[in-house]
DNA sequence: ATTTTGACGCT
DNA sequence: AGCGTCAA
């Protein structure tokens, strides 16, 4: 009962190409200008012209000049010993081995934008930084006081409109009263009746009929200008706008808002941006996306469906992972419109009850997050990736590199809020069996971390050579970190400082300033009992459904099973061999078969992953037929789906999951073929060994340092 | 895909 | 406390 959120406007900023446009600004180059963002020999930025001449990110800089031999390189920042500014002259690779790469001017490029986007929005908005360059808000306040002044023309109630398309529940949030209501209306109208109103309207008012379009933001600008400048600025999914829909009038209004950010943005700091603007963050955050660069996008409640059949999964927030390899490998959905035809049953049983729900609402476009107001980062990192060495004395340098630049960010951090660091921690990757690659042909990357102890600040702040000494001494008494491949120094638990007072959540709220919706606050979700405005009923008919459906299908679906194979003969004789009725259907050119399975098996399957009362039954069920597609080949290979014995294999498998996938696989071996049983068998025998191994220091001046370090 | 970040969840 | 996952 407790994901009940009025209907809202979220606007997600994008800035184009950022890294590149905080360089060219710095070093006066025109926006035409091809460019790219260089940190040794890869890109991490390419400005749009350069895209258009075929530079792309993930492209080293030999390929790029290929491609496009005017391209601008330009590198980042790299500080070296002392934190001392390595020139733009040197070689990348000389620079690589002396310093490592600074983000410092894009963080404070994105304070700048926080802090200009924050001034131009509603105090109580809430603002969320999503990363250096993009950001939510939750406008929804801001939308309704736009909505007021858009007087001409009724409007229909929310709960007269077509909206079973709307995937969220709806309710207004009556912010001078704190609490919930519907708009006023003044009795529903046909759309055509009320676009004659608003031309009259229009035309009296003086002005033309394509009239301008508002450029300067006056508050009172008339619905048909706010549509026009809405639809002018960029896309609007699910069109046409329609005048007399209190929801299009919002998102409109979260439109107008956008693009004043956007010009503000433009305006004061020289630099484009691309905005989403939906009733959630997962719509606001794609449609951002959507028609990049330099413009917005706004996506309707009805034009989801329609714009989530072609996105990819993995360009959905949260499934660009494992959990969207996972989604494609079983159900062999490339598409979230693929994805949505996959029952809840089966994402469950395949993925558990939390990420199997997270998927399901994702893949439609659906999300509760509220946006969480914060801008403030939670730990402050420094890290470097070298070749691998086991020399101490340059494992120290890196040290004193990463600590220097931690101790100056530390400071600063602690003058801009008034907080201290609580813990340090290094992180290291390294050691025996590090990089190499399993059959997937994906690296292990195997990070550890160890807790160092944070020395007292001196006078003048934290002190980078006690930083590094702390660091050091904690290093060399690990047993698995060299040879090393990098080095992470992490400050973080602040303290809360005196600042607190002035941010606290409470300094947002009167009794009669407007309070945004999305601000997590205790109460504030929950319609106040006594209101004589309680939504109606059907506008929650959606919550109702969905958590009885989902209960109901939970369990029907606990006695089905699923099996996905490409030969639709395979599959049927599974099916036979089941007993079991059945469902064929098709998810491009796979079939997927679904059966309710009348003994149980798999339904005991997953009681007994909750309390295992039985380890028979975890066999029995281990024995449900489910044919699992093998990564790479068309071919379908016979594997056993085990039940939860399995599933806690995975999980303490650790950085080696590979090895634990057969590990529990080898009570199966039947059917395999006994060399690909001989190949698993060295493979493991092969990681085991690599894993247990330790290496012992030798060199004799590596010993002195070390116990340099081991006695302080 | 590479590097440098950062947030968060699980045990 | 340390590890894994996700994201830009």
């Amino acid at each position: 009962m407790n994901d009940y959120f009025p209907s809202r406007v979220i606007i997600h900023v994008d800035i184009d190409c950022f890294y590149s446009q905080v360089e060219q600004n710095r070093l006066g180059i025109s926006p035409e200008v091809p460019c790219a963002v260089q940190q040794w020999d890869g890109l991490i930025a390419v400005n749009y012209p350069a895209r258009e001449r075929g530079v792309s990110r993930f492209m080293k800089v030999t390929e790029a000049v290929k491609v496009c031999p005017d391209l601008k390189l330009l590198h980042v920042r790299t500080i070296g010993e002392g934190g001392v500014e390595i020139p733009e002259t040197e070689t990348s690779a000389q620079a690589r081995s002396k310093g490592k790469a600074c983000l410092q001017r894009y963080r404070q490029s994105s304070g700048e934008i926080i802090r200009l986007l924050q001034s131009l929005i509603h105090k109580s908005c809430a603002f969320e930084k999503g990363g250096l360059d993009e950001m939510f808000m939750d406008v929804t306040c801001m939308a309704e006081e736009r909505v007021r002044t858009m007087t001409n023309g009724p409007l229909l109630r929310p709960s007269a409109l077509a909206n079973d398309h709307i995937t969220e529940p709806l309710r207004i949030h009556d912010y001078a009263n704190n609490k919930f209501s519907y708009p006023q209306t003044s009795g529903s109208i046909g759309i055509r009746e009320n676009r004659e109103v608003c031309k009259q309207r229009h035309n009296q008012s003086g002005m033309g009929e394509s009239g301008h379009t508002c450029h300067h933001e006056s508050v009172d600008v008339s619905l048909e200008d706010a549509f026009a400048s809405v639809e002018q600025a960029g896309l609007v999914l699910g069109g046409p706008l329609q005048m007399d829909n209190y929801f299009d009038r919002m998102l409109v209004a979260g439109g107008l808002i956008a693009l004043r950010l956007r010009r503000a943005i433009t305006s004061t700091l020289n630099m484009t941006c691309s905005a989403g603007i939906g009733h959630n963050k997962i719509i606001a955050k794609l449609g951002s996306s959507l028609n990049k660069p330099n413009k917005q996008a706004l996506i309707l409640p009805r034009g989801i469906r329609d714009m989530m059949k072609d996105v990819p999964i993995h360009k959905i927030w949260g499934l660009g992972g494992k959990l969207g390899t996972a989604l494609e490998e079983y159900f062999s959905a490339t598409t979230a419109g693929q994805a949505q035809l996959v029952p809840l049953g089966h994402l469950q049983r395949h993925l558990g009850e939390e990420k199997a729900a997270l998927v399901y609402s994702r893949v439609r476009g659906q999300s509760a997050d509220p946006v969480v107001a914060k801008c403030v980062v939670k730990s402050i990192n420094c890290c470097k990736t070298f070749y691998a060495t086991s020399d101490l004395l340059s494992i120290e340098k890196w040290m004193r590199i990463l600590a220097e630049e931690l101790a100056q960010r530390m400071a600063e951090d602690e003058a801009d809020h008034r907080r201290k660091a609580r813990t340090l921690t290094l992180h290291y990757s390294g050691g025996p069996g590090y990089g190499k690659s399993n059959q997937q042909g994906h690296t292990q990357h195997g990070e550890r971390s160890v807790r160092c102890p944070l020395p007292k600040h001196g006078k003048e702040g934290p002190s980078s050579s006690a930083l590094t000494t702390s660091a050091m001494s904690t290093f060399v008494k690990l047993p698995n970190a060299l040879p090393c491949v990098r080095l992470a120094l992490c400050a973080g638990d602040f303290t809360d400082g005196p600042v607190q007072r002035d941010l606290a959540i409470t300094s947002y709220f009167s009794a009669t300033s407007a309070t945004s919706s999305a601000i997590v606050q205790p109460g504030l979700a929950h319609p106040p009992s006594s209101s004589s405005m309680q939504p109606p009923e059907e506008l929650f008919s959606h919550v109702a459904t969905s958590t009885s459906t989902r209960k109901d299908t939970s369990i029907a679906i606990d006695d089905q099973f699923s099996t996905f194979c490409n030969d639709p003969s395979h599959a049927k004789s599974q099916l036979s061999s089941a007993d079991i009725t059945s469902d064929v259907w098709t998810i491009g050119s796979s079939i997927m078969v679904e059966g309710l399975s009348h003994d149980g098996l798999v339904k005991r399957a997953s009681s007994c992953a909750n309390s295992c009362s039985s380890h028979q039954h975890c066999a029995q069920a281990s024995h449900s037929p489910t044919a699992v597609k093998e990564k790479g080949t068309s071919h379908p290979r016979e594997t056993v789906e085990a039940g939860d014995e399995a599933l806690t294999e995975k999980k303490a498998s650790g950085n080696l999951p590979h090895v634990n996938n057969v590990l529990y696989q080898v009570d199966d071996f039947k059917g395999v073929d006994v060399a690909e049983q001989k190949q698993i068998m060295r493979e493991i025998e092969l990681r085991s060994l690599l894993t247990s191994k330790r290496r012992r220091v030798v060199d004799k001046k590596q010993c002195s340092i070390k116990e340099a370090f081991l006695k302080k």
